[in-house]
DNA sequence: AACGCCTTTCCGCATCGTGGAAAGCTTTGC
DNA sequence: GCAAAGCTTTCCACGATGCGGAAAGGCGTT
């Protein structure tokens, strides 16, 4: 047929075609509309219409007779932004980040009041990273969770550190919640957090927060450098690399830079 | 062919299957493992995807040769949750269920006799939710679902679950109706609902209806958290926020606060 | 260099989707 | 209250269209 297009599957390109008006178009279409709209036959049209329904992608309301978006088509439509969806697109910014500053580029989240490391990008440079991926690290010891953390509100961050206690690694780690609340001061002023040799002696890291399409931090991005090679000079740079890509990432999943 | 079911249309319905399996499974998936999950032939997996990928509904990575969800995916699934006007207001009162409580705080409506979750804010502490967006119960094993069914005349009740059945997920989901109608007097009497491990083992909820302008009930807000740490005493504190907070989105959208 | 495992393309066959036509079903006008 | 209009829904014979086995093309591994 002349369907504009050759090489896809016809009755499937169709029937996303009519996933698309259903989603874009106005509340409630008939299917004779949707059959116009589409430029197919209504015959055609109703009988994809129901595929579609069968499927739970569309739905239809008896009352009016009118077609609509369906709940998988949503629950889709969410799993692409929940299921971890910035584990994927973020290689491309870790792996530039790395490129950029020749040390290792990190990319992590909270869980259970710990940061743990979903990806890494190691230096070129420099042998085995202290924390691999899958590793975990109390939050207030490390430069993402720090990060993370000063996106809450303070009343959460108290909250947090009765919960969990304010753990310690290295004699430099944050050992008082006052410590903790001076940091998170800093870091929201400044865009950054550092974490200086307080996960393991002779590491520093650098991270900033990445955010979701909600406002939330998701993630966030880090890099980690023996402390020799990330002397005070070089962290200015580096943060500004790391929140370069934090924010890379942060658009990139279609997120809103502040947050509520 | 013995595709389970008859009547649609078929290369429409294993594509949709494979749309979910992007959606659904773990990120970035290879077209023999999508061609196993789905029961396909490798040729006609590949073909349907590449189908889907040029509307935009895959997308397909090259580097390491891995499918993916698509953007137009999301951008239908999101016209499900823009054509309801309550979902937008909503998130500011759930953030704040969510500060409030520490807990996860849903927002929910129900569909086909379903309870699908339609946003969540997640807890800071926990990870993992049970049911994330998208994601659909039987009303009857839901907090929100059973609110919202105590707003419902009781001879709807009746024919819900003559429609319906009384679906069971866990040992202690309602399994009749009589209970069912016991549980909805409570509901009515006390303003919101629980689920108590009805759902999954080790989840309790509590939820309140929201209604809309013409004072029908449109969602509902619930917070969920595991039964550990949600005692009896604590539910009536959290219920209270429950409904301070459905009432608020009530009146947010312009709706009524008792029903006709 | 030869293997194994994967993605991608090709092609003949018959299956499956197609669209016109006709049957149901409401709503509207008189 | 009846008829006509406009819609949804079902049916069916035809042939275009999607199917899957097989083969070709890549890529990393042994």
């Amino acid at each position: 047929m002349k369907d504009g297009k050759a090489g896809g599957v016809q009755a499937v390109t169709r029937a996303l075609t009519l996933l698309r008006l259903l989603g874009g178009g106005s509340e409630g279409q008939r299917v004779t509309d949707l059959a116009q709209e589409a430029g197919l036959a209504v015959s055609t049209t109703h009988r994809l219409l129901t595929t579609l329904e069968q499927a739970g992608f569309a739905h239809f309301d008896p009352t009016g007779a009118t077609w609509h978006v369906g709940r998988e088509a949503f629950a889709v439509g969410a799993g692409y932004l929940q299921r971890r969806s910035y584990v994927a697109p973020a290689l491309t910014y870790l792996r530039r980040l790395r490129d950029d500053t020749r040390e290792t580029a990190n990319l992590g989240h909270l869980e259970d009041g710990q940061l743990v490391t979903l990806h890494q990008v190691e230096s070129r440079e420099i042998m085995r990273a202290i924390s691999p991926p899958g590793g975990r690290v109390p939050a207030t010891c490390s430069a993402m969770g720090k990060a993370l953390l000063a996106t809450w509100p303070d009343a959460q961050i108290a909250e947090f550190c009765a919960r969990h206690g304010v753990l310690t690694m290295t004699p430099r780690s944050v050992s008082t919640e006052a410590e903790l609340h001076r940091q998170i001061g800093t870091i929201r002023a400044r865009g950054y957090a550092v974490d200086d040799e307080e996960h393991a002696r002779g590491l520093r890291c650098v991270a900033a927060a990445v955010r979701g399409p909600d406002g939330e931090a998701v993630c966030a991005i880090s890099v980690s450098a023996m402390a020799v090679r990330l002397g005070d000079d070089r962290v200015e740079e580096v943060a500004r690399r790391v929140i370069a890509a934090a924010e890379a990432l942060t658009h990139r999943i279609g997120g809103a830079p502040a947050a509520g």
